[in-house]
DNA sequence: CAATATAATAACCCGTTGGTTATGCATTAC
DNA sequence: GTAATGCATAACCAACGGGTTATTATATTG
């Protein structure tokens, strides 16, 4: 019904091509867009796009490199999706504690 | 790109009205149709298209009751969702195993 | 300076989706 | 047996979303 803070997340994450993305910008690091959209299978502006609105839920951030865009993914934006995931399996043993942790020490 | 395992999980969470759905039946239990329409402000059958896709998830169960249908949370379905942030944040402590485990035993 | 390269924005198209009302089908109640 | 209740399905509709091509802005190269 109302979105939340982790709406944007989800929202993002929820169409393949985004988290196709955001997957790759996870294992192999920055990236042009030029770089992703020669694997994306789709156009350019249809990347950027999508980098859009990864950047606006925070998921990732680009820093301007001369002509080109160099994205990176912030994975420390994950949290509220493990926080949510947490409260939604009931599970609270202290043992867990440490993946929400360093996703947040991650953010320096 | 192509859509995976986890796919059906996160495009039915991005819906804010089924994950309003989902939460309420996390947190307090089996819900009948009829509570659950009472608090989503949206007509009957919306909220049973929303379970319904839902339950294609994999994320609710419903069981019949006489003329009536009662909808439980499977939290254990959330264990995809659980490995893919895992793998996306690079976290690979032994310690944080627990959560994934404790989701599959959850299962029974 | 002219030409080229990189990425973002604009304008547009079409399929999907989330909502509605109307209807059907069991099941319970009178 | 008839009426009423609970839920699912059908048919429809407006809004949204993900794609395209065309264009623009800014940097680099010759």
């Amino acid at each position: 019904m109302l979105p939340t803070l982790h709406d944007p997340i989800f929202r993002s994450l929820s169409d393949p091509t985004r988290r196709a993305l955001f997957e790759r910008l996870c294992l192999e690091g920055e990236q042009t867009v030029a770089a992703l959209t020669e694997q994306a299978g789709i156009s350019q502006p249809a990347v950027s796009k999508h980098l859009r609105i990864l950047k606006e839920a925070g998921l990732v951030s680009g820093r301007q490199a001369g002509r080109q865009t160099r994205y990176t993914a912030r994975a420390e934006a994950l949290a509220p999706l493990v926080d949510w995931t947490r409260a939604m399996s009931g599970f609270w043993d202290a043992k867990l504690d440490g993946l929400e942790d360093l996703l947040k020490r991650m953010d320096q």
